[in-house]
DNA sequence: CCCTAAGCGAGACGGTACGTCCGGTCTTCCA
DNA sequence: TGGAAGACCGGACGTACCGTCTCGCTTAGGG
């Protein structure tokens, strides 16, 4: 997000509590009020913090919120480049594999369905997902933070069921992921319909077979 | 949004001049200024009218810049009124259909995407998405009066495809239709990626095939 | 205050019931609320009248509250210059006069500040006070159509005394009763002190007196 | 006014540029368009402040004109604050003494006669005698900061006179103050007449003598 | 006895100001 | 020197009234 992490040199330091109070706050009011309520007058006064201190470490109340999101998502670190030791969580961890693409798939996209469907999770992933949407620089970090890691797991998954020859050899991947999860999300975000397994299934199904004959 | 036209009765009656002039004053401060600076303030001093004529007739920001994408999208009426005489022009339009549905769908994809890449059809759009997305209301209605209008034109091309025999008879043409437009939508929205006809032209081909070999 | 009362020629039907109504209306609101929250849209409301019929026949809020308050205080007859038959009130009206100046002075400057300690008629001839002060139209209307008479009746009772040989021959009664009275109103428009009967006695008692020795 | 001042403990303090600009935008405006359009936001325009400054330290509209009106008559301090420092401009001044209290009472009048008299005097001291008047809290604040002490001065002088013997010795010069300067406010605040140094003269020779013969 | 013009209730309109909230910046003190 | 505290300017919020302006309706003349 910023820079900081100077490690010793000059001086620079950054309180770790605040950093932490801060994130908490805004998580927390990400899920209590939602985004239309969300103001970095009250993550500061939640966190028991000076605005100043907010705007000082981050450009903008999407940051923030970013930051807070990967901190609760991923292992830790927020957002200093330093650290290998926080984002190993999310490069560890793997899709189920049964060997049954489909089902494995049908698997993950409900439990997708799930966490969508729930209420402080949906507040604070529409609040993200607003701030996401009106801020490009924001949307990039996103897009390299959160989003190209969750992608890469599924890539992952999908290439060897690929290499298993259970999807065609010449599949481009990332369509294929969007193929399946995009209309999850526009589902939820722009509330067209209800979010079930149902309908999680059967774009798996259609998606894996193909609309023609 | 409102009702209003009690014909006679009571008194007092809307203004059709008021009315429009918000309508464009929003549409075109969206295109021109975006979602973060789209005021309630601003729309009615460029349209050059009371802020309570605002407040008196839409609930919400979102609602206007709602209106205001209708009244430019479909023919006119916007909400109350006219009634008939105005819906027909997406009722009557259709989707392209040569007999070859893959072609079609590309052509129409394709303009979807060129559409999203005009600057002032995206800020437009994406300011009526993050209302959409943080309104259930709007959501809704965006939903009932415009969605659903395109999702039908969608359909109806799909349905011509299935009983020509080139889609699968028991495909469900609402997933379908999700499967292909929602990537795209995802992609605009998050600015995950470049949105190409290259893009739109792999998801056609992958949907219509499937990820299977 | 207005003209009208064209009484046949044109044609000209003001409505008496409405008149009242917004007289009435204003009189109690004055009393009910103050000065601060009288609204020409409140006394419309109370009134059951639309805004065009006071706009119509009064020029401000405070012609208005001063017809409310002459229709209450003498007579009746509100503004109409025609009226020979509703000031009379005033006119027959006399000042008590059992002889002795002094006491009779008492007697009425003791109502005098009963009246203003009175919280309806406070609020109300200090809304009306207000207006006055800040409107010179308005000013002069009170003066002579409230003021005046007022002033004459207690002239009237000095020049009396003046006759019985129990005032100086010289006195300049209007200085007379500016010397009693306005110390009162002073009093009670600012809130100085307490008005009471011992003040009042007291400004009698020096005012007849004076000062010297 | 307000308290504030908390020299050290939290921090964050008041700022006496804004506030010096606060009260002078609104005594000039004040004395330019009068009380009736006297408005916080064209006060806080006007200083090139922030309305919040105003509403943080002020309670009303009032209450800043109140403020406005100390520091352009007594020496400065306004409300808070300085303390000492700045009231003694009133407490040292005296009016005149020649020896020849109705002379030295006719002088201070017709200074106070010429004062009303000026058009931007007038609409300041009328502005707040409006808001005065509506306004108890503004009343005892008046009452104590501003009207006491200039109450003092006057009684100072009868004092002096009364100790020469030129006034009664029984003589309440609290009731001799207004029954003097009563009279000269409600001819102004009302306009009731022509507010002229005859009229002053009058009043002083009349309260002096009395009105008995 | 109808016709017509007014007054009427209702209330929408373009505006101004209200008092509040928050965004970002700046300043002061403490640790 | 970073951080809490919070004042500051600015500006939008949503509300209340202002004074003006249609609307239809009602009603009282004059034809």
């Amino acid at each position: 997000m910023t820079d900081q992490r100077r490690p010793s040199a000059g001086v620079a330091r950054r309180s770790e509590t605040s950093r932490r109070a801060v994130l908490t706050a805004a998580f927390e009011l990400a899920a209590e009020v939602g985004y239309a309520k969300l103001s970095i007058e009250g993550i500061a006064a939640r966190a028991g913090v000076g605005k100043q201190t907010i705007y000082r470490w981050w450009p903008s109340k999407g940051a923030v919120l970013f930051d807070a999101f990967l901190m609760f998502t991923t292992g830790e670190p927020g957002e200093g480049g330093g650290g290998e030791g926080g984002g190993e969580s999310v490069e560890e961890a793997a899709l189920p594999d049964t060997g049954d693409i489909e089902a494995d798939l049908k698997t993950v996209m409900f439990a997708t369905v799930d966490e969508l469907n729930d209420p402080r999770y949906d507040r604070t992933m529409r609040a993200l997902s607003i701030e996401i949407a009106h801020d490009a620089d924001l949307a990039a970090l996103y897009a390299e933070r959160l989003n190209r890691p969750m992608r890469e797991l599924k890539k992952r998954r999908l290439r060897a069921a690929q290499e298993a020859g259970q999807l065609a050899a010449d599949l481009d991947l990332d369509v294929a992921v969007d193929l399946l999860w995009s209309p999850l999300l526009v589902r939820w975000l722009h509330r067209e319909g209800p979010l079930t397994h149902e309908y999680a299934a059967a774009l798996v199904e259609t998606a894996l077979g193909g609309m023609r004959p």
